[in-house]
DNA sequence: TCGTAAACGAGACGGTACGTCGCGTCTTTAT
DNA sequence: ATAAAGACGCGACGTACCGTCTCGTTTACGA
C-alpha cells in the first residue's frame, strides 16, 4: 500500500500490493482505517532538523511537510479521510490519535529546543498546551490550505515569509 | 437544497428540495459543481464587521467563519469537494474562483480599513498580493484545521489568542 | 436470462442478458427468487397432449418434462433452488407456488380427460386432492431422480415402462 | 461431523466436530466428497424389515427413509451434493456409487424375499435390472419430492397409499 | 526415557461471488 | 417544452465461504 494512492479503490490497492482484497479487510475495519494508517506512516517520516535557530528549524520541518503533501498518495489519502471524518466521530478520533497528536511532538521538540537556546521564554504547562495546539493548527492548516486549496507551492520563499510572520507573533513581548 | 447536507447523496438532496434529480443535472454538471455553488453561497454570508480596530474586525469575521463551518452541511460539503479537488484540477479551479478568491475580499477590505485607520502601513501592490494570500491561507487553514481536524471549538477565547498571534506577526516592525 | 444457466453467477447472468447486475437485484430479491421465476417459466411450456388415451397423454407430458430437465439451465437452476429451499421456508413456498402447484394443472387436466373418456372413475373431491398430490410427487420425483440422480435418459422405452406401472396402480380395482 | 449439518459451511463443520478445517481436507478432496460420505453413512442405517408381506416391508423401509430425510443434516447434505452433481460428473458418479447403488440392495432384498414368499413371480435377470432401477427411482424420487419439495410429511397414511399404488402396479398381470 | 516423524489445531491468505449503495444517464409520463 | 418520476448501467464497497498454505504443537513409536 506504499505507492500510488491516486487510485483510491481498495481493489486496486490490493492488486498493487500483491494481496487479496480480503486480506486488507482482515487487517483493517474499512477503507478509512487503512488510509489513516498509511497516511500516518507517511507523516512519521517527518524529522525536526537542528539548524541552529528556531526559524530555520521551523522552515526545515515545514518544507518536509510540504514535500510529503506534494505526493499524490499523501494529499489524496489525507483529504479523503478528513472529509469522511466530518461525519464519523470515531474516524476523526483515529485521525487525531494516529496523525495529529502524533506529530505534535514536532512542535514540542521545537519549542523545547528553542527554550534551551533562549529563543523562547519558558512557559507554564497549561499555557504550553494551548500554544502547542494553536501552533499546530496554524502550521498544519496553513500549509495544507496553501498547497491543496490555493494550490500554490510551499517553496522556500513562501516558507520563509510564513515562518517570519509566525515567529514574530510567537516572540513578540505581549 | 440549502439545508441538511448531512446526507450527501444527490437523490436525497433532490428529494429534500422537492425536485427531480434530473433538474439538478440540468443546472449543474455534477455533484461537485453543485456542492461548490452551495458552499460558496454559504460563505457569501460573511461580512467584515466594523468594530473600530483591526483585531476586533478579524475576530468578528473569524467567528462568523467558524459559525458557518459549524453547520454540518457546510463542513461536509466543503471538505468533500476539497478532497475531490485533489485529483481534479478543474474542480479546484472552480473552488478557487467561487470560494477562495471570492472571500479574499474580506482580507482586502480589512487591510484597507486598517490602513485607513493607520493600524497598518501602506504597502506596494505586489507585496500586498503576497501578504493577502498568506493571510488568507493562514486564517482559513487554521480555522478549518481547528474546527474540523482538531475538532475543538473556535470560540471567542481561542479566536482572541489566534488573532493576537496573527496581528503581532503582521504589525511587527521587521 | 434465457440461455446458459450453466454459469450460475449473477454477474454472468447479467452480462449475458445485456443488463447490469443491479437491475436484476432491482427486480428480484436475490438469486433464488430469480432462478425460481426462470425455472417456472421453463416449466410453463409443458402442455398436456391429447393422444386419445390416458397412457399416451401421460407418456407425452412425461417426455416433455424429461426434455426440459435435459437442458442444463433447467436442471441446474431447479436443483439449486430446491437445495436452498431445504433451509429456507419462504423459498420453498415460492417454489411450491410458482412451480409445483402451477404444474399440478397437468395432473388435473389429465385426470378430468380420462374420466370423460371413462378410463378413470369419477372421484370425490377430497380423494382427488390426495391422489393428485400423490401422482404429482410420483411423476415429478421419479423423473427427476431418473434423469438427475441415476443420470439415465428418460427415453420412450423407459417412459412406457414407468407409465404402465403407474397406470396399473391407478386403475386397479382395489 | 455427524450431527448438525444445518450450517453447511466447512469452517463450522470443523469447529463443531472439534477438528481443524485442515484435517477435513486431509481426508476428503473437498466439501462435496465429505458430504457424500456423511450422507451415505446416514442411509446405511436403512434396514429392510421383515414384516411378513411385501407391502409391509416396503412401508417399513419407506418410513425409515422418510425419517432419515426428516433430519436437517440429511436433506441439507443430500440436496446440496445432488445439486452440485448436475454440473460435476465425477461427483454424480460418487453419489451413485456411495448412495444410490448401495441402497438398491434394499430393492433387491425385498424383491427376493417377495419372490420366496410367492408374492412376486420370478423374473429373468435383465428384466430384474430394469425393474429394480425403476422401482428405486420411483421410491426414492417420490419420497424425496414429497418431503422436500411438497414439504408434506411422509407419514403412515401417505406411505400406505403410496405403497398400495406401487404394489398394484408391480403385481398387476401384464 | 527420549528424540524424531507424522498428524493435527489454529488461523492467515488468495480468490470468487454475493448483495448493496450511490452517481449520472436516459426514458417515460404528465402538465 | 419542461420537469417530475424512476429505471438503468456502472463501478466500488464490504461480506461470506472455499480451499490452500504455513506455522507450532501434540502424539506415537522406536532407539
Amino acid at each position: 500500500m506504499e505507492l500510488g494512492w491516486s487510485k483510491l479503490t481498495l481493489g486496486d490497492v490490493a492488486t498493487r500490493a500483491g494481496v487479496a482484497k480480503t486480506t486488507l479487510y482482515r487487517r483493517w475495519a474499512g477503507k478509512n482505517e487503512l488510509v489513516v494508517d498509511a497516511v500516518a506512516e507517511l507523516f512519521d517520516e517527518l524529522r525536526l532538523p537542528d539548524c541552529g535557530t528556531l526559524a530555520a528549524d521551523i522552515e526545515g520541518v515545514v518544507l518536509q511537510f510540504a514535500a510529503i503533501l506534494a505526493r499524490p498518495e499523501a494529499k489524496s489519502g489525507l483529504m479523503a479521510v478528513v472529509a469522511e471524518s466530518v461525519r464519523d466521530d470515531a474516524l476523526r478520533e483515529r485521525i487525531r490519535a494516529s496523525i495529529v497528536d502524533r506529530q505534535k511532538r514536532l512542535v514540542l521538540e521545537g519549542r523545547a529546543r528553542a527554550q534551551a537556546r533562549g529563543e523562547l521564554p519558558p512557559a507554564d504547562p497549561e499555557e504550553t498546551a494551548r500554544t502547542v495546539d494553536l501552533i499546530f493548527d496554524m502550521v498544519a492548516g496553513t500549509v495544507v490550505h496553501r498547497t491543496l486549496v490555493s494550490a500554490r507551492p510551499a517553496d522556500e520563499v513562501w516558507v520563509r515569509g510564513f515562518t517570519r510572520l509566525l515567529l514574530q507573533g510567537l516572540t513578540a513581548t505581549t
